[in-house]
DNA sequence: CTAAAGTGGACTTGTACGGTCGTATATTAT
DNA sequence: ATAATATACGACCGTACAAGTCCACTTTAG
């Protein structure tokens, strides 16, 4: 399987929705919950990387919330997946994990091209910015 | 995550490993496992699928084994991982498994954005046939 | 002080992946 | 004929991870 997670997506979406806001605003994750249906828990769990990794800024107690951390056109959606999921995103273990966690690594013949595809698929996350989804 | 099975890895090398042979050649299953020290039972099964979706032919009985259907030029990567996987394979559910299937749908606003990513990734999987992995 | 918000960890549950086993069937060598 | 060698096919298992839940704590506006 080739697939975004459901936290990335959640992530997308919300931050997204914060996007939309005017600059500064401040949005609670109850109010993105919400909106869209989605496990206030998770949502927030995801919100935390996201702030950890600093694309946006939390404010803690009531009236809290979040608000971009920088303008929506310097975050593109590779970023937004690598703060979510923590570990480098790779199509294949040995270009994640490292070459010595797979086993056939020394005789695998396909490492090579999917360097390509990896390369792709990369640019295909780095070159879709925020500001292109609100 | 985002990565490929280790079905659709082993299916690659060995589709592969038969295509540097020369045309007509039959290779067998075990030649195959023992070569790249994969699981033999779960490349068999790898190997059914390619041969029931006619990317290589089989040849049942000893001296049995398989053998490229068809030019290796004429065999995207996409085809071949369609046909390990099965079902069509797409980076969000509501691609894949249908618009109904997410409770999300009706609301969700970035999977318009995300058809464009998709559509690259297929790009990046279909423009790789398997002659250039060779 | 208190209510409303984020923070952080533990926990459960379901499912898909990777792998294994056993048996049936087909084909060829002897 | 018979044995040997290969694919075909379905059932099964164990683990890891995704998704979701729960709870206790901290921060801050009012
Ligand atoms: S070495 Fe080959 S088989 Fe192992 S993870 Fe990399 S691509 Fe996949
Ligand atoms: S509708 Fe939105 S949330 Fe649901 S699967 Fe499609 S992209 Fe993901």
């Amino acid at each position: 399987m080739i697939r975004l997670s459901k936290k990335v997506e959640y992530g997308l979406i919300a931050i997204r929705h914060i996007a939309t806001k005017p600059a500064g605003e401040i949005v609670t994750a109850k109010e993105i919950a919400d909106t869209y249906g989605i496990p206030y828990e998770l949502l927030s769990k995801v919100l935390q990387k996201l702030t950890k990794s600093g694309l946006i800024s939390s404010h803690q107690g009531m009236r809290g919330g979040y608000a971009l951390a920088r303008p929506p056109v310097e975050i593109p959606v590779s970023v937004i997946i690598n703060a979510i999921e923590g570990t480098r995103q790779a199509i294949v273990q040995c270009m994640s994990e490292g070459p010595q966690t797979c086993t056939v690594f020394t005789v695998c013949t396909i490492k090579s091209p999917l360097t390509k595809v990896q390369a792709n698929i990369e640019r295909a996350f780095s070159t879709m910015t925020l500001s292109e989804i609100v």
